[in-house]
DNA sequence: ATGAAAGCGCTAACAG
DNA sequence: CTGTTAGCGCTTTCAT
């Protein structure tokens, strides 16, 4: 059986209360009873029971995480969400949605345990749903707006847009089409963040954009569209919504015989693994999930830890990104990241957003037009 | 606050010692009195606390998971292990490996968690450590040989290369090269696989190990070397260590303007996302996770059970994977799947590997030779 | 069929 | 500084 802090305490020769209070590094014990303890405990191979902990404990010091495991994005902002809570005293317990598990399940485990916040990563659940949840725990949405009462924390899609034009325009690029995504909020502010982009740089003339989809079957259709007009006309660079249609893209391309970056470059965005491949080399926006991460975990810690903040020395990824001149966005300052100030829209509005900026991430797909 | 047991006991004229039977389904309490409880637990939107029925409950139903949230590969395999859990009456904790926390960190947590048996995904630890775990606590390893305290469940390679193998001989091509993969047990299998393979269909003079890696690297140096020969001693298919590598040498072969599967077919192994894509259609092997998935919890479900099988009508998925004729796995069968006698070597082992059939997965990079 | 009471292993409040 | 005493919320004998 496993040792029980009952064992150390009456191996050491003190009470159980001390031992606790020696082993979470509490004032109290002297040097010399700490000495004692820790050996014991040590001999004995004791590990505190983390369930009983939790019980007897006011706070459990466990942050929630839903997200869905088979996406390549959220698995590689645990990482980071993991270490970001470390630093701040929490631990995290991972719940994903499956075949069986829908965002509601998974969330009421996460409740079960005793999570004391929750971070949501994309969820697909309504408005209304987030709404509830975050009435009932603190929580936040990762990748989307929030609402009332779940502030979000997202990268700044108009940003990486911009950073996307302006490598191609600075590159000598000036037919470059957007292939755009479904409907939806995110497209929308790509496509938007395109079109301003593209004028700021006095290529307004030039904005074009092409019917695509969040899958490669987006690009691929896309491609035949591209490759319509004569090759003189043709476009040089393609922005697309997403690797994935960057990536149908890029395939129908090649196959047909299309240099890439050679004869047309291409800008992917989420700059996920399989833009990284070593025969892809996908010049992609990254949404930058470290700076998320530690963005979320911060504000969570935050609202949790009372705004008591215990300056837990967080240095926080490098989130320089890319920062277009005369674009700024108001609002104050968490740990480097913008905040929004009070929303423009929706009235009783509870919390603001954390925006961040993304970063281009500049690969072998983007050359000089030929 | 949350509604507690007490709240429902009294709001329902019972002791709590009641509301938990019935709320456990336990037999005991009238139906009358289960109506009383029930009605009360929903008005007050009671649910029990998990952590404090943990301790208070000898058994925890918790499985730990030690999986590496990064590869698609484990979050697949997440999935069907939660749902089969589920049939078994087990919930799953994940804890996965990350910068900050190594295997044995991830692992220990799920010990705090209490639970009463870890699945380990494709672990790095050695054996040592990992006999280790085994006699702390019943444990098994997904995806790579058991050791003397923990059985492994892995699919069977020799299978799986005999299916690629067979598939592309049946299509008429008699040049199948194999592009080998890193040292390793794995690889080792595999390849013995291909060779055995080619010789039972008479193919044993055209048997050509090509060097490779579990990377795309691999297969674009593999590239290099099948297209050193003049065409018409090319050879006309390859079978690759995994995706990757596949991926790899089709990349390399399209860019020289080499037709796949038109003038080579490539299959690959573990059947990945991206072998899954719109323009990839990759042709490969897939280690059937569902299956994979049940036959572990089935048989940890089983030690922990201590025999007493439940018979929870676990239908477990379709294994029908490819039968080699003339090449059959000695042992008996657990649900289905095949499991090894007494390991020919390793002696004082206690446990046996449970083996399952790969499914060979035809996509469209495979196609009668030129 | 139901209730009272004793824990599960740990932490927190209060004495000493 | 350290020990004693109550719980945390639930499950589980054992009576009734």
């Amino acid at each position: 059986m496993r040792a029980r802090i009952a064992d150390v305490a009456s191996r050491s020769g003190v009470s159980t209360a001390t031992v606790s209070l020696v082993l979470r590094d509490q004032p109290g014990p002297s040097d010399a009873t700490r000495e004692r303890v820790r050996a014991a405990a040590a001999e004995l191979g004791y590990r505190p029971d983390r369930t009983a902990s939790l019980l007897a404990r006011r706070r459990s010091h466990l942050l929630g995480v839903l997200l869905d495991v088979t996406s390549p994005f959220h698995a590689e902002l645990v990482g980071t969400l993991d270490a970001a809570a470390e630093r701040h005293g929490f631990d995290l317990v991972l719940s994903s949605v499956t075949q069986r598990r829908d965002e509601g399940q998974a969330v009421e485990t996460l409740l079960d345990f005793r999570c004391e916040g929750l971070i949501l990563i994309g969820p697909h659940m309504n408005r209304r749903q987030l709404d509830a949840i975050g009435e009932r725990v603190p929580a936040l949405v990762l990748g989307r707006p929030g609402t009332d009462h779940v502030p979000g924390v997202r990268a700044a899609d108009d940003l990486g847009l911009a950073a996307a034009v302006d490598h191609l325009a600075d590159l000598g690029h000036r037919r470059i089409v957007y292939v755009d995504g479904p409907k939806g909020s995110v497209a929308t502010a790509r496509r938007r963040g395109y079109q301003r982009a593209m004028t700021r740089r006095g290529l307004g003339g030039e904005i074009h954009v092409v019917v695509g989809d969040h899958t490669e079957a987006g690009g691929i259709a896309a491609a035949a569209e591209l490759l319509r007009p004569p090759a003189a006309e043709r476009p040089t660079a393609a922005v697309c919504f997403n690797d994935r249609c960057a990536l149908g893209l890029r395939d129908s391309l090649i196959r047909a015989h299309i240099a890439v970056p050679g004869q047309v470059s291409i800008v992917g965005y989420d700059d996920s693994p399989p833009a990284r491949l070593a025969t892809v080399e996908l010049t992609s926006v990254s949404q930058n999930p470290a700076a998320l991460a530690d963005a979320t975990v911060a504000l969570l810690a935050e609202r949790l830890d009372g705004g008591g903040v215990e300056g837990h020395g967080v240095e926080g990824h490098g989130v320089e990104g890319h920062r277009v001149e005369g674009h700024r966005v108001e609002g104050h300052t968490v740990e480097g990241h913008t905040v929004e100030g009070r929303q423009p829209k929706g009235r009783g509005r509870h919390t603001a957003d954390v925006v961040v900026p993304p970063a281009l991430v500049v690969r072998g797909s983007t050359a000089p037009p030929p």
